[in-house]
DNA sequence: TCAAAAGTGTTATTACTACACCCATGT
DNA sequence: ACATGGGTGTAGTAATAACACTTTTGA
């Protein structure tokens, strides 16, 4: 039905691609996840992890399927980051792409990732090599678009386990953030309002005292979508 | 080159569209323009004005001509707002459109819109009636981005004339958040940021007394987005 | 006993909310 | 003179920012 009202005649297809940037937190730094071809042509071009969106396959689908090739993560955070859709962006021909973002929590499980014919790695992301195409405007937009979203969603959880600490929370936004944050107003800020829940345990790795442990309370963070509260510290 | 690296051999072209989803403010309402096919087929049905995505252009320029096709403005104000690629939300087969939204200056010129065998229509957006395939939910996301973005972004200037008073960009943003706003609060924190440049002449098109016309302070603006300058009233 | 990380309170400043009356002018 | 919309100030409350010491415990 929608042929008509497109004017379908003078349409033409394209190629339509998905692009993934990938942000864990590891040595208390906010890393990307690249990946470098291991054979010819290409070897050793650093890039992000991308594939072609196949004509009976959602764009979102596309992207997961890329993440779930990746690695067997469940349930991983993703969001659609931007469509880069500018006729010489890519030097093959052209292709349209759609850049999708995720969080992964790296220090849980600390999984291989094992892309083929590809090396993944982390870089912390102030030393992000030159990638290829327009990937390194892909990554700068989706730090910039992590920081924009971090100030009013709880996306510093989706970068820890499950039960976390506050001193491992802090660090999270603080490589958000890039800058550091006074703990005692972390705390205060956090305590305050209610959006974790205290575990009666600690977690002792990192300290000879320990430290508690909490999770995370959605149904406090569900009325505080609505009244709009700032996560920045 | 990016051939092999995303294996061009498994890809097949699709169809890409773009979409855009254009807001106003009239009769101290926001406004979205809609568009009705006064032909067969799908002569009644009202939908968003998009187009096909030609093979030598770029995205957003697509979304720029259907905008420009359709006035005669210049400078619109104009983001990509989603990318909606599931396989089946044109009836009329597999087609990805990159939705696209813009903020117009009603007020100004008035001016008329004519789209090609469509009737242009403004509607509140509390009454919008039910759209095309899934236009309707660009709209929704529209809106909620159009909110998002106005606590953080000055776009209710974006819906004025360059000279503007204070009362009418109150009204523009109780249009938006869709509640009223204390207007001493409004005019304390505005002149307060310094964002408001103050002519010496005054409209007097709706008082006696007349008000005084303003226009928007870019540079101001361009210091308080470091800082994270919250328009939210 | 000491090193290393966890935890705790107060004060000053700034931003926000609520609220009611006078002003200027054209008719 | 009066009706209409434009303009102004204050006081209470809440959020934020700056800042230094004590606690716990494994080695």
């Amino acid at each position: 039905m929608s042929k008509l009202l497109h004017n379908y005649n003078n349409a033409e297809p394209q190629l339509i691609a998905v692009d993934c940037i990938v942000f864990g937190v590891e040595d208390n730094q906010l890393q990307l996840l690249i990946f470098k071809r291991e054979v010819e042509p290409l070897a050793g071009e650093w890039s992000l992890l991308g594939s072609f969106v196949k004509p009976n396959e959602d764009v979102s689908a596309a992207a997961k399927r890329v993440l779930e090739e990746l690695s067997d993560l469940k349930d991983i955070y993703m969001e659609q980051l931007h469509c880069y859709g500018n006729v010489d962006r890519d030097s093959g021909g052209r292709v349209i792409s759609i850049a999708y973002w995720s969080l992964i929590r790296v220090n849980q499980t600390h999984e291989e990732f094992h892309a083929e014919n590809h090396i993944a790695k982390w870089v912390p992301i102030d030393q992000i090599p030159k990638l290829v195409l327009d990937h390194g405007k892909m990554v700068e937009d989706a730090i910039e678009h992590l920081r924009e979203r971090a100030r009013f969603h709880p996306v510093g959880f989706e970068l820890l386990p499950e039960e976390f600490t506050i001193p491992q929370l802090l660090k999270v936004y603080e490589a958000i953030f890039d800058h550091k944050i006074d703990d005692r107003n972390f705390r205060k800020k956090l305590l305050k309002s209610d959006l974790l829940i205290q575990l009666p345990k600690k977690d002792k790795t990192t300290s000879k005292k320990g430290s508690f442990l909490y999770k995370f309370n959605q149904e406090t963070y569900e009325r505080l979508l609505q009244s709009g509260y700032n996560f920045e510290f």
